[in-house]
DNA sequence: GGACATACTAAGCGGTTGCTTAGACCTAAG
DNA sequence: CTTAGGTCTAAGCAACCGCTTAGTATGTCC
């Protein structure tokens, strides 16, 4: 149970429904070599070589290069929102809490995919673009939900519900640009911490 | 006083000590691009064309391609340091509420500008990127030493003051990320709103 | 006017890019 | 054994990249 094994067990796990292997091993090359440098500054030999394959190799899977990172982006971002959905909690607080705590873990746990997620948008051609916001919008729906529900029930008081959506995604989805896996602080440990500073903002 | 007109007189005044014209032009234009593409997908005939120029005239003012982020980065840091540590408030709560509305105000303001300093520092070379990361290292001390001075007055109660202060630079850093010029917000009002919530987050 | 420095452009060089082609290898059905 | 289909590689193409070179225009000092 070293800490590289379980770093690899989250990757097998994030794209464990890609088949074939060579398709998966290749997307979590992508997803790792796009995290760390960017998509642009990525090439497809780094992709290719990084999975053990040939610079062709590629293209037996997956039409494009855009299209590595489409995957990549669709996958990871429905399953953030499906982390975000299911947490089981009814109550307002109990449920804001557990969800942002499940919502920013996921962030720390999975930043390398998470930083594809956030910070790749803009080298999607206009159409994945277009399906990728349309989930990106599904998660904001989610979150002011959750705050609404807050504040219908006379729990948390904010002057502007649209603000304070904004500032519990945008604390959420920046900690895929600063947490590093060495760092003082574990993925639960950052959860823990944020459904804290969340709650405080908005009780 | 059109919009257009406001944007253009602000990214003048950011890069007004920039000399001759044609290299604080080259700036201007290498900043435009690197926010709205990144610095890889951006070329130097990009940059040489939005400035009016031909690509070879790059070179008499920058040895580089990186040496054009690098001097963005460079002054973009320092400029947002001095918009932190500027403010005239002593007492901790008011120096925090004015100092938070400052800074995400001026990465809403210079999204363009902040959105290079934020999301580009890969790209830079390891000498630039650690004189960066010097600039970033006193930022992160300038807000956690307002952190500490709330709670040794006994206004802040934080449990965790890394945390808090974390949390805080994340916050308006974000800022550069989602903010847009022709959102419902003003670059002031998002200012007053995170000044708001952070104080709600550290009382 | 002549000598020199500065700012710029037209042309292009070597290297790298995303992607394609042609064909080898493996497996499994007939 | 033969054939077909899927997976992979070696080689390479056309386009594009950052950057250089050679040369022109302009202004300045003497």
């Amino acid at each position: 149970m070293t800490s590289t094994r379980g770093e690899f067990d989250l990757l097998e796990q994030t794209w464990s429904e890609v088949t074939p292997d060579a398709a998966r091993r290749m997307l979590v090359a992508a997803a790792r070599a796009f995290a760390e440098k960017g998509y642009h500054a990525t090439t497809t030999r780094d992709i290719a070589a990084q999975a053990g394959m040939s610079p062709a190799a590629v293209y037996i899977h997956y039409r494009s290069k855009e299209e590595l990172l489409f995957q990549i982006s669709r996958i990871g971002h429905t399953t953030s929102l499906e982390v975000l959905t299911s947490v089981p909690e009814a109550d307002p607080v109990r449920r804001m809490t557990a969800a942002v705590a499940a919502f920013a873990g996921w962030h720390a746990k999975h930043h390398t995919t998470a930083r594809v997620v956030q910070y790749e948008l803009n080298a999607l051609t206009p159409e994945h673009r277009t399906e990728v916001v349309r989930l990106r919008r599904r998660i904001e729906a989610v979150v002011r939900e959750m705050v609404e529900a807050g504040v219908e029930a006379g729990e948390f008081k904010v002057p502007d519900v649209d603000g304070a959506t904004l500032a519990v995604l945008s604390l959420c989805i920046d900690v895929a640009r600063w947490y590093r896996p060495g760092g003082p602080r574990t993925p639960v440990e950052v959860g823990e911490l944020y459904a804290d500073l969340v709650l405080r903002m908005l009780t």
